[in-house]
Order: C-alpha cells, then sequence, then structure tokens
DNA sequence: ACTAGGAACCGTAACGGTTCAGAACATGTT
DNA sequence: AACATGTTCTGAACCGTTACGGTTCCTAGT
C-alpha cells in the first residue's frame, strides 16, 4: 500500500509530457478524452505518470481552465453544532447531499459564524454555486455570496426577489393552521416562536418586533397568524409572543414557563417550530396540564419527534426542500443564471397534521356560536 | 438589494487594472494587503471595482497561485441518507466541522457511492487534504484519495502504516466489555455486527469471514471477542455471529431474530454498534424476554440513545474523533505531510458504560466456579 | 548636500492545466 | 491519380491570480 515515493519536486501534467516526448495536449487526453489517442500511447502515458508519482491532472488548475469547481457551497449561518442537531437543518442538508452526489458534485461547507462579520471565507470559497439556508434579511454573508458571480438559491429565507427560492407557502399554512385552532374555538392563544433578529432578546416580542422581523419565515408566520385572528375579532396586540434565541427543547420549556406565568389565560400555544412545541409539552406537562384537555399545542415542520409525540404540526417535506434546492441550482438547462427575469421560485407543499395536542379549549361552547 | 448588472463579459483583476492605469499586483493589493498601498488608492479600486461589477479575486485562480484551496474533502464511502442518520457519523462530521470551522476552512463532502468504481469525484475535488471515515481495506475511493500529494487523515479504519489515524483502541475497549461479560458469568454469547465486506451477507458469518473482513473495525472487534473468550474456554466456532449489510433499527432486530430463533441458548448478545443492540432491545422485548434478567445485550460506540435506554456499551468520543482529525490535518506545525516516518496516530479514549442491560446469567452460579 | 530607510507601486514569471484549430500521415473512394 | 475521410498528435493561446524581487520617490537624519 505504498505511496508514490515525492522526490524534489511534484512531477506536473508538462514534466511527464516531457519525460515522455509528447505534447502537454496528448498527457491531457490520456487523461479526459481516452479516444483522442491510441490505446498504447496512452498506456505509456499512465505507466510513466505512476512512475514518476505523477498523481493526475491538479483539480485546481483544471477549475480555473474548465470554469467549474465541482461543488456547490452551503451557506448556513447558523452554529453548526446546533445545524448537526436541528433535524429540520439536517434533513435539508441530507437532501442536498442527496441531489449534488446524483450529479457528481461536491457539497461545501461554507465556514461562517453567526456573529462573524468577516466574510473573507464566502470569497475564498471555491464552487460552482451557492445554497442559502434560512438566514436573515441582512446577513452580511448572505450579501456577500449575492456578489459572487454564481448562481445561488435560497431556502426558505429571506425571499428576495431576483434570487430563486424553495420553500413552503408559510403563510398559507400557518392560516390553516390558524383556522384549525379558531374552528376549535380557540380566541386566547400564546406564541412562541424562533429569533426574530440577529440580536438577543429572549423573551416577549412586541407587535414592532414581530413587524419587522429580520427573520422572513418568521415574520409571515407571525403576520399571518396575526391576521388570521384579528379576523375573528382577536385582538393581536393583546396577544402574548415569547421569543428565543436558540432553538432547543430547553428554550422551549423555558419559554412556556415565561408564557404561561404571564398569561395562565390562554387555552392555546402556538410554536413556530416543533422543537419549540416540543419543548413547551414538557413544560405544560410538567405543570401537571393535560394536553389536549386543558391546553392545545402546535408545532411547525412536521419532524420525526413531532410525529412520534402526536403533536399536531404543519409538515413541510424538508428533505425535498434540499433537494430542490441542488437540483434547481445544479439545471443544466438554466445556465443562464444571474439573469433575474429568469427567476425560479418553488413552493413546497404543506400539510397540516391534526395529532392529539389540540382539542376545543375547555370553555369552548360559548365560541362555537360567536364571539 | 440590485446584483451588480453583468456586462459582456465578466470583469477580472487584469481589467480592473487597465481600467484603472494600475499594476494588476496592485489590485491584488488592494484586496489582500491594505498596507501595501494608499487608502485612497485602495478606495479609487475598490470603488471602480464595484462600479465594473467586479466581485473580487477569483478564488480558484487564487487557490491555483497559493496553492490552498481552502477547504478539505471529506471520504465517506456509505449512503449519505444514512450517513446523516447514523448519530456516530453525525458527531464525527460534527466534530471535524468545528474544527474546521474554527480555521476558517470549508469542508467539502466528496460524494462517492458504496458501489461505485468512478473514483473521478475524488481526482477533481480542489481541497487541501482529505479526512476519510470508516471505510473498508479495499475502498478504491480511499486508493484515489492516497494517490493524491495532500495529507490524509483516517478515522477508525482501515488502519494503514504510513498514514495518519484517528480512533479508538478498539482491542482494548472489546477486551474490556468481554471480560465484563466474562465476570459476569456468561459463556454462552452470540455477536451482531455490521457489515465485513463490500458483498452483502445478511446472516451466519463463519470465522473465516469474520477473520478476513475488509473493515478493519469490525474485524478487530470480533477477534478481539474470540481470544477473550477462547482465554476462559469458549470454542468460538460455536459462537454464531450474524452479520448485517445495512446498520439499522430494524436490521439490528432481524438480526437477533435470526439469532435467536438459530440459537435460543444464547444469555448474552454482544452487537458491535448501539444501533444493532437498541434494534436488538427491541426484538428480545417483543420476545417477551425481560432484559437483563432473562438475556444480556451490549452495544458499542456510546450514542445519546444509548444513554437513554441504559444500555451497557462501550462509550467512545465520537465528536473528539471529527475534531482531532481536523485539528491533525490543519496542524501548520506538521506540514511535511507524506512523511511517512512523521506518522500520526491518535487513539482516543473509550469507557465501559455499564447501564442496566446486563446481569449474570440465569445460570451463572455453575460459571462462577469455572466451567 | 548626501544618504539611509521606508512607503508606494510595478513587471515578470509562474501556478498547472484545457482547448481548438490544424498538421502529418494513413486509408478508403471514385 | 485525385480527393475525401479518419486517426493521432501538436503548438499556442488562455484561465485569473499571487509571489517575488525589484524600482521610484519622499522624508528625515547628519
Amino acid at each position: 500500500m505504498g505511496r508514490p515515493i515525492r522526490t524534489r519536486r511534484q512531477a506536473t501534467l508538462a514534466s511527464l509530457a516531457a519525460e515522455l516526448g509528447v505534447s502537454r495536449t496528448t498527457v491531457s487526453n490520456a487523461y479526459n478524452r481516452p479516444d483522442q489517442l491510441s490505446p498504447e500511447l496512452r498506456k505509456r502515458v499512465l505507466d510513466t505518470a505512476r512512475q514518476l508519482g505523477y498523481p493526475g491532472p491538479d483539480p485546481v488548475a483544471r477549475s480555473l481552465r474548465t470554469r467549474k469547481a465541482g461543488a456547490i457551497g452551503l451557506l448556513l449561518t447558523e452554529n453548526l453544532s446546533y445545524a448537526f442537531r436541528d433535524p429540520a437543518a439536517l434533513g435539508v442538508l441530507e437532501g442536498l447531499a442527496l441531489a449534488c452526489e446524483d450529479a457528481g458534485v461536491g457539497v461545501q461547507l461554507v465556514p461562517a459564524r453567526p456573529g462573524e462579520e468577516d466574510v473573507a471565507t464566502v470569497h475564498r470559497a471555491g464552487v460552482d454555486g451557492f445554497v442559502v439556508y434560512s438566514v436573515p434579511d441582512d446577513d452580511p454573508h448572505l450579501n456577500a455570496v449575492l456578489q459572487r458571480p454564481v448562481p445561488t438559491v435560497i431556502i426558505d429565507q429571506p425571499v428576495l426577489s431576483g434570487v430563486d427560492r424553495v420553500g413552503p407557502d408559510d403563510a398559507a399554512a400557518m392560516t390553516t393552521l390558524a383556522y384549525h385552532l379558531i374552528e376549535l374555538g380557540h380566541r386566547e392563544v400564546g406564541v412562541l416562536c424562533m429569533r426574530l433578529a440577529r440580536d438577543r432578546n429572549d423573551g416577549f416580542a412586541a407587535r414592532e418586533r414581530q413587524e419587522k422581523a429580520h427573520y422572513h419565515v418568521q415574520r409571515t408566520r407571525l403576520t399571518t397568524l396575526a391576521e388570521s385572528f384579528e379576523a375573528v375579532g382577536v385582538d393581536w396586540s393583546t396577544v402574548p409572543v415569547v421569543e428565543r434565541f436558540e432553538h432547543t427543547l430547553d428554550e422551549g420549556a423555558s419559554a412556556a414557563r415565561q408564557m404561561l406565568d404571564a398569561n395562565p389565560q390562554v387555552t392555546a400555544i402556538i410554536c413556530t417550530s416543533d422543537i419549540l412545541a416540543l419543548g413547551a409539552l414538557n413544560e405544560v406537562r410538567r405543570r401537571g396540564l393535560r394536553v389536549p384537555a386543558d391546553i392545545t399545542i402546535t408545532g411547525f415542520d412536521g419532524i420525526s419527534d413531532a410525529e412520534r409525540a402526536e403533536l399536531t404540526t404543519v409538515y413541510q417535506p424538508v428533505r425535498e426542500k434540499g433537494r430542490s434546492a441542488g437540483n434547481l441550482l445544479l439545471d443544466p438547462t438554466r445556465r443562464g443564471q444571474g439573469n433575474p427575469v429568469n427567476q425560479q421560485v418553488i413552493t413546497l407543499e404543506t400539510e397540516l397534521r391534526i395529532g392529539k395536542t389540540s382539542a376545543p379549549p375547555r370553555t369552548a361552547e360559548q365560541h362555537w356560536f360567536g364571539p
């Protein structure tokens, strides 16, 4: 299993050609177009290459000339330790990886720390395109990506005109969920949501903060909820919305605690993610409340843990999101990238999945006949 | 949020320099060494760049010149859909990603399908090094990686002389586990193991297959078990070993079924992974057997699900594996890569974690005083 | 007035390939 | 014999950048 011995300097295509007394073109052809030279010569080239320890054409030099890096970049402005734990993010990554694998293209995780303002890593990434997954509107890394002259697909957020996007119709999905709760009779609701901006605000989020949220998805979900509930006479200004910066079960639980301590009257807690909902479920049960008899809890995403917990939630096909984004980026028919007219928006189907965590409020009767 | 308008052809550093009437060096310096030119000129360069839609130095050309790609490749010869589900693999990936993130280096997932013999993707990957995670001895992609003139670190398997390796001491770890069972009194044991070669063999694996396994880790674990049990008088040829190609809970369950149908006498099922063990646990309980009263089950890896199930297992720090591999690869002090004398082998600590799935066999007494 | 030293900028030579339009020669066709 | 058709190989241009080793100019010190 001996590796080739490296003498002095690495052999190059040129030195190999010189050694063989043939042109560089011929050596290149030996590797890339076997039909362009006689089998005997090809064998001689490859044998000599082995003997000289020439490892084959340098990928970077090749990329420079062919203008193909053979990889796409994934921008994910989140702590990686988090990204690899969140089932939704993982599903996206998996789908993307599968699509790229099919095309024989690599996926490069571009290092981009949340707070980091240095976008050099984005500029240095030798990739043929970018997939951006769920970043805030004002993310500096996203800006750097858009500067690059390569195609870009954004998953979920932000929604930008002129840039391809793959994601669900959050507004429609949330409306469906809202009306499920409205029809059950809920009017006193509370909301737990994920971070709304890059600054930390673990606590109640006033209406202005909701509407100015830098995370498009959260903003849409919240404003849609507001519209739906206001349509049936609920004053949204009175609806408590608790925000959390980190997205974990524990934070979901603590958010639920904060919510219920201040608003014991709520009959339903609407969470903008399953993780938060599952955390809330833990807290609510810890308090001795029965779900859904005493309180309704809903999630969003449809991760497998939610299914196991029979959570009422909105399912979205995360793996498909990643796969579609990959396919869109790699689609050879639309290499006319950068053409804003040609923008593609893929909207994925969502599905309201009614589990066992939603039911009419205890005082439902009085609502069923109107407020 | 308008992207720069692309006229005719992309601007280059040279065209920008020409436009400005300065040398290319100066433009390059404007981006890479701000201290090498006056702030005024630098501003003029950057402004003109923006105006011309020059996106900054091309990463690939830069990589060619600097001989740094700014990314490392991860070779993982396994279906990605699996890799992203297996907690152990995920932990490694996370650790690796963290180490690389710290260094501002990207991680590129190199597409390499299990059955695929075409190793072009390995040759085409523009990376500064490779991390190879748990592949068989005879993996063609691994061979292609070793051909490349970049440093390589192998995690777990195979163990090759001259190539850096990060992994646990499987033999020592398995010996400890074996003696735990031996001391409890188990002599009638059965084993469930992961695939032993690239060909599929879902069923019993004869001793020869065990010893010739192409997966170093599995081979070591099995031969170590054999040695330990033979040391106390067990004839290993009579010990049933069931192999599974796929590594899932369901396969663990079916393997356990196959094992127990043919060998109802076994008092302990030793599994070479937690996933298999958890699957076996499901099957055993389905049969109405109590664990550990009726039968002992052990795993290997120490994933969080195992902890939750209070499985007796060998814990190994998967995240650390990934992180160490990354650090080793990126270690600037040993850029003398390819020097076989300089080989590094990092052996990680493991820990026997005795849970509630191991206990003396029902007929233990007769063994305690010898066979 | 002379010079040392630093700041600002530049010219050249790689970096290691791929590509395309032909050249050279052999073979088949009419 | 003239011409079309392949096959095999080559020369030169090009991909976009940075490393290296300068040169030029200005200022301060003596």
